[in-house]
DNA sequence: CTGTTAGCGCGTTCAG
DNA sequence: CTGAACGCGCTAACAG
């Protein structure tokens, strides 16, 4: 019982300008040399018949879809927003159109393997962060279809191109910020064990204590997953256990929001009981009281960044490798300062 | 330049597994009766090829696409990540595939009129707010494409099925709370002009007012944009000029933001000196400080009913006229208790 | 239960 | 500069 709808084809519009299909698609494409007036002729049936070519057609007679899509595990998340933006104000530059789809961890069929966004509807696609697995990305990668990975590094062997933040380098930057503070007793709130954000930006934690001469202690790194309710939870049992620490460092602002909930729960105060510092700059952080020094991740350079070298790629078959975003300190009130000797 | 992709076909597919391509389409599309020796065997050869069908061809020759669209003029907003929820959620249930475009107002191509996503790859579109024009929304209806409208009326004369909150009742009972917690010198903060969710909001804000034996005074109603920026500067003339008032009623959080920012500059506090509500109660609402007293706009539920109309509307060819969802009032801090005499 | 075949609407040779 | 004709990959009758 499905509602049935009529649209003029090429056909038709051939026929009310008096043309050949042929010159139809000539004017729709600007290929090919067309008198003015013809051309006159050819819009004004379209515009009578209110004609639009049929994309799944033109996709497959011409072998193009002048199209790049998006493949992401949510679509719900604070940062997505800019995110998309980039991508997409740097799709429309290029005139091209961009489909976005969120897998939202649904596995794929198991007998048609399909992605509803591939090489029928799109040039090339941008995989954010492991929404599609590695066998898939490999099989893609094989066929030569255009890829660009975003937040994620490419399966073993390949050479897709894949843009990221630095993030060890930020998180780097913010432990040795702490430490400059005064701080010493640094804990860290990681994130999900999976998430190659969430590993870089430990390890930049790491290395920053073992340059400064500071042991790290196992005891003082504990999981978290990106999320605030986790992240609370946890931090909770680490000042339980661990009532000497002076910082915590959050993989996260989420996690950052939800270790300040912890810290006001165990009745401390920060900065002045104990210092906090998160990552991403998200919407939420300036409006955390007090406001959260964090890590500002470039996320809408990334969307740009990607975009760009997908089309790039589309066009010249050629892209960079790696594309490292920087990232930069963002200092509020959130860590304070020790007064108190090291 | 493009990079060239090869894939293999139904006839690859037909040809590895011994069968004729109407078999190979049988049993990717579950129709007519099958073996279950060649079913086996044609799975198979699709998994040594790793075939996916072409959407494109599909499509053109089912005259069916299993896939909903969503066209938005932006998707880069706090609560579109509810809204999203909502609609991918009921849109998987139903085992169709969702696609997404945002206009970002920018004008459809003058010569073809053509939308990214339309007949051609979705069986239905939800319209988001304002995204598509009136003209165009005609022209899909009148060739019985389906489409429900989220957050906006029908154009004249048609009946396109529309889902919306009840803003202007969720706006008169914030109202009557205001009122009733003794504020009589209420100012209201505007949204966009052309914006119906504003619209409504306002109208609750009056009818409430005049319900209440209280004058609505044009000096009290100041216009926004759902923007903080400029409801912060909207504010500040508004304390300036209106030192009296006793409470804002925002037509939407983020201007509730902004009025919060400009009553603070004013030397004011909320709520002892001004009392401050917003509308939709956003994820940043409960952060502000103090929280934010709003009316808490059902997103998610609205992203739901907008794809189960539009399911419905491909499957029977009808969907309600108007689905309106109920919103609450969230009570926070931010408007404290008038003691002081009426 | 399975194969043959005719389009779906369009872009693209190739003639003229 | 324009038209005729083929084929892109697939589904849907229709045979058998």
């Amino acid at each position: 019982m499905t509602t049935t709808t009529t649209h003029p084809t090429i056909a038709d519009v051939a026929r009310q300008a008096g043309v050949s299909t042929a010159t139809v698609s000539r004017v729709i494409n600007k290929s090919g040399n067309v008198t003015a007036d013809t051309i006159a002729r050819v819009q004004a049936a379209i515009a009578a018949l209110d004609y639009a070519p049929h994309s799944g057609a033109r996709i497959l007679a011409s072998r193009r879809a002048r199209t790049i899509g998006l493949i992401t595990p949510t679509i719900s998340d604070l940062f997505f927003t800019d995110l998309l933006r980039g991508i997409e104000q740097t799709v429309y530059e290029h005139d091209y159109t961009l489909l976005v789809h969120a897998t939202h961890g649904r596995p794929y069929d198991n007998i048609i393997p399909t992605l509803p966004l591939n090489h029928h509807n799109t040039d090339g696609l941008i995989i954010f962060t492991n929404s599609v697995d590695d066998a898939r990305l490999q099989k893609l990668h094989e066929r030569h279809f255009p890829l660009v990975l975003l937040h994620r590094s490419p399966p073993a062997g390949t050479d897709i191109p894949c843009v990221t933040f630095e993030n060890k380098d930020g998180a780097y930057r913010m432990t040795a910020h702490l430490i400059a503070c005064g701080y010493r007793r640094i804990a860290f709130l990681a994130g999900p064990a999976e998430n190659e954000d969430a590993q870089w930006r430990e390890q930049g934690y790491r290395e920053a204590l073992v340059a400064h001469v500071l042991a790290v202690d196992p005891a003082l790194i504990v999981p978290g997953d990106f999320n605030a309710g986790v992240a609370e939870t946890a931090v909770i049992h680490l000042l339980q256990s661990q009532p000497d620490i002076q910082a915590i460092f959050a993989a996260d602002d989420e996690s950052a929001r939800g270790a300040l909930a912890a810290i006001r729960q165990s009745g401390r105060r920060v900065p002045q009981d104990i210092a906090l510092a998160g990552f991403d700059d998200s919407l939420l952080s300036q409006y955390l009281h007090p406001p959260l020094t964090t890590v500002r991740a470039p996320i809408e350079a990334a969307g740009r960044a990607a975009a760009a070298q997908l089309i790039q790629l589309i066009h010249t078959g050629h892209a960079d490798p790696l594309t490292l975003l920087p990232t930069e300190l963002v200092i509020r009130e959130s860590c304070g300062w020790r007064e108190r000797n090291p």
